[in-house]
DNA sequence: GCTTAAAATGCAACCATGTTGCAACATTGA
DNA sequence: TCAATGTTGCAACATGGTTGCATTTTAAGC
Protein backbone atom coordinates (compact mmCIF):
# COMPACT_ATOMS: atom_id res chain seq x y z
CA UNK A 1 0.00 0.00 0.00
CA UNK A 2 1.22 3.49 -0.82
CA UNK A 3 2.94 4.90 1.81
CA UNK A 4 1.20 8.04 2.31
CA UNK A 5 -1.94 7.14 2.22
CA UNK A 6 -1.60 4.89 5.26
CA UNK A 7 -0.18 7.62 6.76
CA UNK A 8 -3.23 9.97 6.25
CA UNK A 9 -5.48 7.41 7.59
CA UNK A 10 -3.45 6.31 10.58
CA UNK A 11 -3.60 10.21 10.98
CA UNK A 12 -7.48 9.95 10.58
CA UNK A 13 -7.59 7.05 13.27
CA UNK A 14 -5.42 8.80 15.46
CA UNK A 15 -7.70 12.30 15.35
CA UNK A 16 -10.70 10.00 16.60
CA UNK A 17 -9.09 8.64 19.04
CA UNK A 18 -8.17 4.92 17.62
CA UNK A 19 -5.13 3.61 17.60
CA UNK A 20 -2.57 3.44 14.40
CA UNK A 21 -2.98 -0.65 13.91
CA UNK A 22 -2.05 -2.52 10.64
CA UNK A 23 -5.86 -3.93 10.90
CA UNK A 24 -7.40 -0.82 11.36
CA UNK A 25 -5.77 0.90 8.91
CA UNK A 26 -6.45 -1.56 6.11
CA UNK A 27 -10.47 -1.10 7.39
CA UNK A 28 -10.24 2.21 7.40
CA UNK A 29 -8.72 2.44 3.46
CA UNK A 30 -11.17 -0.12 2.80
CA UNK A 31 -14.64 1.58 3.55
CA UNK A 32 -12.69 4.66 2.20
CA UNK A 33 -12.37 2.92 -1.21
CA UNK A 34 -15.64 1.15 -1.29
CA UNK A 35 -18.70 2.75 -3.21
CA UNK A 36 -21.39 1.41 -1.46
CA UNK A 37 -21.31 0.25 2.21
CA UNK A 38 -20.34 -2.90 3.47
CA UNK A 39 -21.78 -5.71 6.20
CA UNK A 40 -19.64 -7.60 8.61
CA UNK A 41 -18.97 -10.51 6.28
CA UNK A 42 -18.38 -8.57 3.27
CA UNK A 43 -15.80 -7.13 5.13
CA UNK A 44 -14.09 -10.41 6.54
CA UNK A 45 -14.00 -11.56 3.10
CA UNK A 46 -11.62 -8.32 1.86
CA UNK A 47 -9.50 -7.68 4.82
CA UNK A 48 -6.29 -9.68 4.47
CA UNK A 49 -4.73 -8.37 8.40
CA UNK A 50 -7.11 -10.32 10.35
CA UNK A 51 -9.06 -13.50 9.79
CA UNK A 52 -10.53 -13.09 13.33
CA UNK A 53 -14.72 -12.05 13.26
CA UNK A 54 -14.71 -10.98 16.67
CA UNK A 55 -11.89 -8.44 16.13
CA UNK A 56 -13.53 -7.18 12.94
CA UNK A 57 -17.11 -6.69 15.47
CA UNK A 58 -14.84 -4.86 17.38
CA UNK A 59 -13.32 -2.89 15.04
CA UNK A 60 -16.80 -1.92 13.77
CA UNK A 61 -18.02 -1.15 17.25
CA UNK A 62 -15.25 1.05 17.52
CA UNK A 63 -15.37 3.24 14.26
CA UNK A 64 -19.10 3.18 14.70
CA UNK A 65 -18.76 5.08 18.41
CA UNK A 66 -15.99 7.35 17.43
CA UNK A 67 -17.99 8.32 14.52
CA UNK A 68 -15.66 7.24 11.73
CA UNK A 69 -18.47 4.79 10.22
CA UNK A 70 -22.37 4.67 10.32
CA UNK A 71 -25.13 2.29 9.93
CA UNK A 72 -27.27 1.95 7.08
CA UNK A 73 -30.31 -0.05 6.76
CA UNK A 74 -30.46 -3.33 5.16
CA UNK A 75 -33.29 -5.57 3.54
CA UNK A 76 -32.59 -8.91 5.64
CA UNK A 77 -32.04 -6.98 8.66
CA UNK A 78 -28.27 -7.41 8.78
CA UNK A 79 -26.05 -4.93 9.96
CA UNK A 80 -24.30 -2.94 7.50
CA UNK A 81 -21.71 0.29 7.41
CA UNK A 82 -20.01 2.80 5.84
CA UNK A 83 -17.38 5.62 6.36
CA UNK A 84 -19.09 9.08 7.05
CA UNK A 85 -17.88 12.18 5.65
CA UNK A 86 -15.07 13.81 6.78
CA UNK A 87 -17.05 16.41 8.51
CA UNK A 88 -19.32 14.36 10.77
CA UNK A 89 -18.66 15.12 14.36
CA UNK A 90 -18.54 12.88 16.76
CA UNK A 91 -21.82 13.66 18.53
CA UNK A 92 -23.58 14.95 15.57
CA UNK A 93 -23.94 13.00 12.82
CA UNK A 94 -23.88 14.58 9.00
CA UNK A 95 -25.84 12.26 7.23
CA UNK A 96 -29.13 12.67 6.91
CA UNK A 97 -29.85 11.68 3.33
CA UNK A 98 -32.24 8.91 2.03
CA UNK A 99 -30.47 5.25 1.50
CA UNK A 100 -31.45 3.01 -1.03
CA UNK A 101 -31.81 -0.29 -1.04
CA UNK A 102 -31.61 -2.31 -4.35
CA UNK A 103 -34.21 -5.41 -4.34
CA UNK A 104 -32.44 -7.42 -6.40
CA UNK A 105 -28.37 -7.21 -6.03
CA UNK A 106 -29.33 -5.92 -1.90
CA UNK A 107 -26.51 -2.93 -1.75
CA UNK A 108 -27.08 0.25 0.23
CA UNK A 109 -26.48 3.17 -1.44
CA UNK A 110 -26.59 6.59 0.09
CA UNK A 111 -28.31 9.04 -2.19
CA UNK A 112 -26.36 11.79 -0.59
CA UNK A 113 -28.45 14.72 -2.55
CA UNK A 114 -31.41 13.71 -1.55
CA UNK A 115 -31.92 15.30 1.69
CA UNK A 116 -34.92 13.28 4.14
CA UNK A 117 -37.75 15.51 4.32
CA UNK A 118 -39.18 16.01 8.11
CA UNK A 119 -42.36 15.38 9.74
CA UNK A 120 -44.05 16.26 12.62
CA UNK A 121 -44.63 13.33 14.91
CA UNK A 122 -47.25 13.37 17.31
CA UNK A 123 -47.84 15.05 20.58
CA UNK A 124 -45.69 13.21 23.39
CA UNK A 125 -43.72 11.46 21.16
CA UNK A 126 -39.88 13.14 21.20
CA UNK A 127 -37.67 12.50 17.93
CA UNK A 128 -34.17 12.50 18.33
CA UNK A 129 -33.10 11.30 14.63
CA UNK A 130 -34.81 10.19 11.17
CA UNK A 131 -34.21 7.79 8.46
CA UNK A 132 -35.44 7.44 4.90
CA UNK A 133 -34.91 4.50 2.63
CA UNK A 134 -36.61 3.42 -0.29
CA UNK A 135 -36.28 0.34 -1.91
CA UNK A 136 -36.57 -0.86 -5.62
CA UNK A 137 -33.77 -1.29 -8.35
CA UNK A 138 -30.42 0.00 -8.68
CA UNK A 139 -28.95 1.44 -11.64
CA UNK A 140 -27.59 -1.96 -12.22
CA UNK A 141 -29.69 -4.15 -11.72
CA UNK A 142 -32.41 -2.51 -13.59
CA UNK A 143 -33.98 0.68 -13.07
CA UNK A 144 -34.61 3.31 -15.79
CA UNK A 145 -32.10 1.95 -17.76
CA UNK B 1 -62.11 -17.63 23.75
CA UNK B 2 -65.44 -15.83 22.46
CA UNK B 3 -66.74 -17.94 19.79
CA UNK B 4 -67.96 -15.04 17.49
CA UNK B 5 -65.03 -13.37 17.63
CA UNK B 6 -62.97 -16.65 16.66
CA UNK B 7 -65.41 -16.95 13.60
CA UNK B 8 -64.61 -13.78 12.66
CA UNK B 9 -61.16 -14.04 12.91
CA UNK B 10 -61.40 -17.64 11.11
CA UNK B 11 -63.11 -16.12 8.53
CA UNK B 12 -60.35 -13.82 7.92
CA UNK B 13 -57.70 -16.00 7.51
CA UNK B 14 -59.84 -18.20 4.98
CA UNK B 15 -60.01 -15.29 2.96
CA UNK B 16 -56.62 -14.67 2.43
CA UNK B 17 -56.47 -18.53 1.83
CA UNK B 18 -55.00 -19.94 5.12
CA UNK B 19 -56.10 -22.48 7.29
CA UNK B 20 -58.40 -22.34 10.07
CA UNK B 21 -56.17 -23.63 12.46
CA UNK B 22 -56.10 -23.16 16.25
CA UNK B 23 -53.16 -21.72 16.84
CA UNK B 24 -53.51 -19.63 13.72
CA UNK B 25 -56.49 -18.12 14.82
CA UNK B 26 -54.58 -17.01 18.27
CA UNK B 27 -52.00 -15.98 16.43
CA UNK B 28 -53.93 -13.56 14.31
CA UNK B 29 -56.29 -12.27 17.13
CA UNK B 30 -52.94 -11.68 19.18
CA UNK B 31 -51.69 -8.86 16.78
CA UNK B 32 -55.12 -7.59 16.78
CA UNK B 33 -55.26 -7.33 20.22
CA UNK B 34 -52.05 -5.88 20.45
CA UNK B 35 -51.40 -1.97 20.33
CA UNK B 36 -48.07 -1.95 19.45
CA UNK B 37 -45.83 -4.37 17.07
CA UNK B 38 -44.54 -7.81 17.93
CA UNK B 39 -41.35 -10.07 17.63
CA UNK B 40 -40.73 -13.83 17.00
CA UNK B 41 -39.93 -13.93 20.96
CA UNK B 42 -43.10 -11.46 21.70
CA UNK B 43 -44.93 -13.53 20.07
CA UNK B 44 -43.70 -17.14 21.33
CA UNK B 45 -43.76 -15.79 25.12
CA UNK B 46 -47.66 -15.04 24.62
CA UNK B 47 -48.96 -17.71 22.38
CA UNK B 48 -50.29 -20.71 23.93
CA UNK B 49 -51.51 -23.44 21.22
CA UNK B 50 -47.65 -24.09 20.49
CA UNK B 51 -44.42 -23.78 21.98
CA UNK B 52 -42.18 -24.58 18.43
CA UNK B 53 -40.50 -21.76 17.48
CA UNK B 54 -40.61 -23.13 13.84
CA UNK B 55 -43.93 -23.83 14.20
CA UNK B 56 -44.45 -19.48 14.65
CA UNK B 57 -41.38 -18.53 11.84
CA UNK B 58 -43.57 -20.22 9.61
CA UNK B 59 -47.29 -19.13 10.19
CA UNK B 60 -45.45 -15.28 10.49
CA UNK B 61 -43.95 -15.87 7.32
CA UNK B 62 -47.01 -17.07 5.93
CA UNK B 63 -49.17 -14.17 7.44
CA UNK B 64 -46.44 -11.84 6.09
CA UNK B 65 -46.82 -13.72 2.26
CA UNK B 66 -50.64 -14.00 2.02
CA UNK B 67 -50.68 -9.69 3.15
CA UNK B 68 -52.44 -10.19 7.00
CA UNK B 69 -49.58 -9.03 8.40
CA UNK B 70 -46.04 -6.37 7.20
CA UNK B 71 -42.78 -5.84 8.46
CA UNK B 72 -41.63 -3.10 10.73
CA UNK B 73 -38.70 -1.75 11.26
CA UNK B 74 -36.23 -2.13 14.17
CA UNK B 75 -33.27 -0.98 16.54
CA UNK B 76 -31.70 -4.36 16.71
CA UNK B 77 -31.75 -5.54 13.45
CA UNK B 78 -34.49 -8.00 14.46
CA UNK B 79 -37.77 -8.54 12.15
CA UNK B 80 -41.15 -7.51 13.56
CA UNK B 81 -44.80 -7.28 12.61
CA UNK B 82 -47.77 -5.91 13.33
CA UNK B 83 -51.06 -6.48 11.53
CA UNK B 84 -52.20 -4.81 8.12
CA UNK B 85 -55.37 -2.58 8.29
CA UNK B 86 -58.38 -4.84 6.78
CA UNK B 87 -58.21 -3.16 3.44
CA UNK B 88 -54.74 -3.53 3.02
CA UNK B 89 -54.61 -5.98 -0.42
CA UNK B 90 -52.46 -8.90 -0.71
CA UNK B 91 -50.40 -6.53 -3.60
CA UNK B 92 -50.35 -3.51 -2.55
CA UNK B 93 -50.04 -2.83 1.12
CA UNK B 94 -50.99 0.66 2.07
CA UNK B 95 -49.19 0.79 5.10
CA UNK B 96 -47.33 4.37 4.14
CA UNK B 97 -46.99 5.72 7.17
CA UNK B 98 -43.71 6.89 9.37
CA UNK B 99 -42.85 4.66 12.31
CA UNK B 100 -41.30 5.19 15.53
CA UNK B 101 -38.85 3.32 17.27
CA UNK B 102 -38.39 4.22 21.21
CA UNK B 103 -34.87 4.02 22.01
CA UNK B 104 -35.59 3.29 25.46
CA UNK B 105 -38.13 0.43 25.38
CA UNK B 106 -37.26 -0.33 22.01
CA UNK B 107 -41.05 -0.73 21.20
CA UNK B 108 -41.92 -0.17 17.25
CA UNK B 109 -44.87 2.61 16.64
CA UNK B 110 -47.07 2.78 13.78
CA UNK B 111 -48.09 6.76 13.52
CA UNK B 112 -50.93 6.10 11.41
CA UNK B 113 -51.81 9.46 10.93
CA UNK B 114 -48.30 10.62 9.33
CA UNK B 115 -47.97 10.27 6.58
CA UNK B 116 -44.24 9.66 4.59
CA UNK B 117 -43.43 12.31 2.71
CA UNK B 118 -42.33 11.90 -0.57
CA UNK B 119 -38.81 12.47 -2.46
CA UNK B 120 -37.77 12.33 -6.08
CA UNK B 121 -34.85 9.65 -6.71
CA UNK B 122 -32.19 10.23 -8.70
CA UNK B 123 -32.35 9.35 -12.70
CA UNK B 124 -31.37 5.57 -12.56
CA UNK B 125 -33.13 4.23 -9.52
CA UNK B 126 -36.48 3.14 -9.74
CA UNK B 127 -38.29 3.27 -6.63
CA UNK B 128 -40.97 1.06 -5.38
CA UNK B 129 -41.86 1.71 -1.60
CA UNK B 130 -40.03 3.87 0.81
CA UNK B 131 -40.01 4.01 4.63
CA UNK B 132 -39.42 6.47 7.02
CA UNK B 133 -38.45 5.57 10.60
CA UNK B 134 -38.39 8.70 13.45
CA UNK B 135 -36.22 7.45 16.90
CA UNK B 136 -36.37 8.98 20.07
CA UNK B 137 -38.45 8.70 23.22
CA UNK B 138 -42.33 7.06 23.77
CA UNK B 139 -44.70 8.65 25.09
CA UNK B 140 -44.14 6.25 28.30
CA UNK B 141 -40.37 6.56 28.19
CA UNK B 142 -40.03 10.21 28.74
CA UNK B 143 -41.07 12.22 25.29
CA UNK B 144 -42.40 15.28 26.28
CA UNK B 145 -44.25 14.07 29.37
C1' DG C 1 -69.42 -39.53 6.57
C1' DC C 2 -65.13 -41.21 3.91
C1' DT C 3 -61.21 -40.21 1.13
C1' DT C 4 -57.68 -37.62 -0.24
C1' DA C 5 -54.58 -33.66 -1.45
C1' DA C 6 -52.66 -29.89 0.37
C1' DA C 7 -51.60 -27.20 4.35
C1' DA C 8 -49.97 -26.98 8.94
C1' DT C 9 -47.46 -28.87 12.93
C1' DG C 10 -43.54 -30.80 15.71
C1' DC C 11 -39.01 -32.16 16.23
C1' DA C 12 -34.06 -32.46 15.45
C1' DA C 13 -30.40 -30.73 13.53
C1' DC C 14 -28.24 -27.02 11.52
C1' DC C 15 -26.51 -22.28 10.05
C1' DA C 16 -25.46 -17.31 10.45
C1' DT C 17 -24.83 -13.40 13.09
C1' DG C 18 -23.27 -11.40 16.98
C1' DT C 19 -21.36 -11.49 22.11
C1' DT C 20 -18.46 -12.44 26.35
C1' DG C 21 -14.35 -13.47 28.93
C1' DC C 22 -9.76 -13.80 29.18
C1' DA C 23 -4.87 -14.00 28.14
C1' DA C 24 -1.33 -12.17 25.18
C1' DC C 25 0.40 -8.44 22.55
C1' DA C 26 1.07 -3.62 20.43
C1' DT C 27 0.84 1.30 20.69
C1' DT C 28 1.33 5.53 22.91
C1' DG C 29 2.72 8.92 26.26
C1' DA C 30 5.40 9.95 30.29
C1' DT D 1 12.23 2.29 28.59
C1' DC D 2 8.21 1.36 31.19
C1' DA D 3 3.50 1.32 32.35
C1' DA D 4 -1.22 2.10 31.07
C1' DT D 5 -4.41 1.27 28.05
C1' DG D 6 -6.05 -0.10 23.54
C1' DT D 7 -6.13 -3.97 20.49
C1' DT D 8 -5.92 -8.78 19.01
C1' DG D 9 -6.94 -13.85 18.99
C1' DC D 10 -9.18 -17.74 20.58
C1' DA D 11 -12.77 -20.54 22.64
C1' DA D 12 -17.09 -20.82 24.07
C1' DC D 13 -21.60 -19.23 24.04
C1' DA D 14 -26.10 -16.87 22.80
C1' DT D 15 -29.68 -15.60 19.71
C1' DG D 16 -32.32 -15.45 15.55
C1' DG D 17 -33.61 -17.95 11.86
C1' DT D 18 -33.71 -22.15 8.40
C1' DT D 19 -34.12 -26.98 6.43
C1' DG D 20 -35.77 -31.64 6.03
C1' DC D 21 -38.83 -34.94 7.14
C1' DA D 22 -42.47 -37.57 9.36
C1' DT D 23 -47.03 -36.88 11.29
C1' DT D 24 -51.38 -34.63 11.90
C1' DT D 25 -55.11 -31.54 10.60
C1' DT D 26 -58.01 -29.12 7.50
C1' DA D 27 -61.04 -28.51 3.57
C1' DA D 28 -63.18 -30.13 -0.49
C1' DG D 29 -65.16 -33.78 -3.52
C1' DC D 30 -67.65 -37.82 -3.71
Amino acid sequence: MDMDKAQKIGDRLVAHGIRRTPFRIELLQLFIESKSSLSHQEVKEKITSTKDKVTIYRALDNFLEKGLIHKVPDVNNVARYAVCPDNCAQEAHVHNHVHFVCESCEKTFCLDNVEVPSVQVPEGFNASSFSYTVTGLCKTCGGTA
